[in-house]
DNA sequence: GCGTCCCCCGCAAACGATTGCACTGCCCTG
DNA sequence: CAGGGCAGTGCAATCGTTTGCGGGGGACGC
């Protein structure tokens, strides 16, 4: 049908022959920085060749002659995590309107396809890199801000390494969900944390220790989930059940690990709130829906998302700047899985 | 600290003077395809340079050189929609094995969005596009076509327009569903499809249509959502109620859908299944954990995602196939939203 | 009428890799 | 011992753009 293969894309050469000028002119005429070096009425021919010819600018060659790229690789640990979509959002949200294109990528929680990606990336000459994957001790991190690459994180953090970041208030959410818990009478109260090798896993659970210290309660109930999913969630439970029967209350270190605890309460015939409460935490979408309806902490992860964009390209305009980070406000969200517990 | 601006990333240039050959010879040292034209010592020598030097090849040349790019564009309408993050993941899985990237990018159903993005993928060369975002009628999609772009289909189709893809076997499903809910004794079943001008709507609709007229029941009862979220849908159910306040089942057009429904359910007090049963359709993640769980069409999207990239594959290696289609079965997964009517 | 300035535009060199072709030796065969 | 073949390497063109530099020519001032 179509198939008598099609016409090779034309390029600026052709556009320039068509117009009667240089592909150096036609490149001026066609870029709106330089076009004032051109006369109107040159300009006009070349753009209305352009558009005659259909031309559109091969980005690989531009990028090879001006090693800038447009775009920016966004590093993600796993997409199938609810969180991360609106993060994604966020981002695309602030770089798009600004002219670059986003590259996402999913490392699936592999540190050797995550130094695939960054690499292919690299190689790509993106201009900067959002980080969601960072843990606490990241080598790979470490070397690439040693070899200059822009990057910020987002929702994590590294340790001892001066990078930029966005991340919601972790601590202060976990502190609320402690608060609302006591507030309603609960004294043995549990937290089933993330992977302390991540910063989110480590600063929720150092927060939920000192809250539950500073109300003068047991601050050893504390289970760490090998990975922020259900599957280990829900063995964390089983864990922290065999080990401390009476708990009555859980912090989950996010809203999977929260639903881990739902399946093992359906699976051991406990009823929640009712015989125990959980919190969970990020407000991930449908929470509302579930049975019963999950009391979290709510994160901004739109926003985190263009924060971090907005400070990348803040760092890809202004390379020296010095690293700050930004801590956005949580809220908790008070849903039906929280109650008093059983007299 | 590490300011004094960090050396430039080594370029084969300097991996072949490091050896003392010629760039031609580093070249082909360095890849497999045409390692065995040189001789085993230099090509020891060369790869030890680059290993020495941290040497990584600047993909951007290569692909202008090429004009190959390893690189494949998945084109996603709405990332937020839990759907499409495990069809990310097939995709994935099997393009990466196989030495390619895959570029999500992402249009929030955004015609302009939709172009802007293609034109980029594009642009870059990548060699196929994977589009998850096709519309019956589609023009860009034409135009794609005819200009020879290799690309596939994902979950839905476009129509009077050769191109493969890959979706689930929604009209199966549907019957399905239909059957399910006359075996529990419904007679008044409706149907809130999803938006006509995507072909997963349409053939939701009338397998929807065919399979209630086959049995013998009212084919009238359909209301269609102008988008496959929970706002629409719960706009629509409103609607039907408005219209036919005897309806005791739904066929929802997808889960998001159907969520939509178990907010009017709450709005106005109705139980579900009590007073209305509820069927979704592609079995998100954490439908199980709804109250009540959601009865729904399992669509297997990993799959789905697997066996589009490995039919872009095939499209790559061998342009002029024929463009076929895959069918993938789906099953009904019934859960606690599905009951006979009451008496 | 001549010198100067500036506006437009063209020339050509990059960017970093790939690859067809040509060349050098060497080995082998007849 | 001559000639053919082949393995190993170098040469140089090329992909499509961008951009510093320089030149031609018109306008303008004196």
């Amino acid at each position: 049908m179509t198939n008598p293969s099609p016409p090779p894309a034309p390029t600026l050469r052709d556009v320039a022959e068509a117009a009667g000028v240089h592909t150096a002119t036609a490149s001026r005429a066609l870029n709106p920085k330089t076009r004032q070096q051109i006369s109107a009425e040159t300009a006009r021919r070349v753009m209305r060749a352009a558009q005659a010819l259909g031309y559109h600018p091969n980005s690989v060659a531009r990028s090879l002659k001006t090693s800038r790229s447009s775009t920016v690789g966004l590093v993600i640990p796993d997409l199938t995590n609810p969180l991360f979509p609106p993060i994604v959002r966020g981002v695309e949200s602030v770089l798009e309107s600004d002219g670059y294109n986003v590259w996402i990528v999913n490392t699936d929680n592999d540190e050797e396809r995550e130094r695939a990606t960054i690499e292919s990336l690299r190689s790509r000459q993106v201009e900067g890199l959002i980080i969601a994957t960072a843990r606490l001790d990241h080598p790979l991190l470490r070397q690439l801000h040693e070899q200059g690459v822009t990057m910020v994180l987002i929702n994590r953090q590294v340790e001892h390494l001066p990078l930029p970041a966005v991340t919601g208030d972790d601590a202060t959410g976990v502190a609320a969900a402690v608060r609302h818990l006591a507030g309603l009478g609960h004294t043995r109260i549990a937290h089933l944390s993330g992977p302390l090798t991540t910063s989110t896993g480590r600063v929720r659970s150092q927060s939920f220790r000192h809250a539950v210290r500073d109300l003068g309660l047991a601050g050893d109930l504390v289970v760490e989930c090998a990975r922020w999913n259900e599957e280990d969630g829900a063995a964390a439970m089983r864990e922290l059940l065999a080990r401390a029967g009476d708990v009555t209350a859980v912090v989950a270190g996010n809203d999977l690990i929260a639903l881990g605890c739902y399946d093992v309460f359906a699976e051991r015939g406990l009823s929640c709130p009712g015989d125990v409460s959980v919190i969970g935490f990020n407000d991930m979408p449908f929470l509302d829906k579930l049975r019963p309806p999950l009391t979290t902490v709510a994160v901004p992860h739109h926003e985190l998302g263009a924060e971090a964009a907005r400070m990348l390209l803040d760092c890809i305009d202004e390379p020296d700047r010095p690293a700050r980070s930004l801590l956005l406000p949580v809220s908790l969200v008070v849903r039906g899985s929280t109650a008093p517990p059983r007299a």
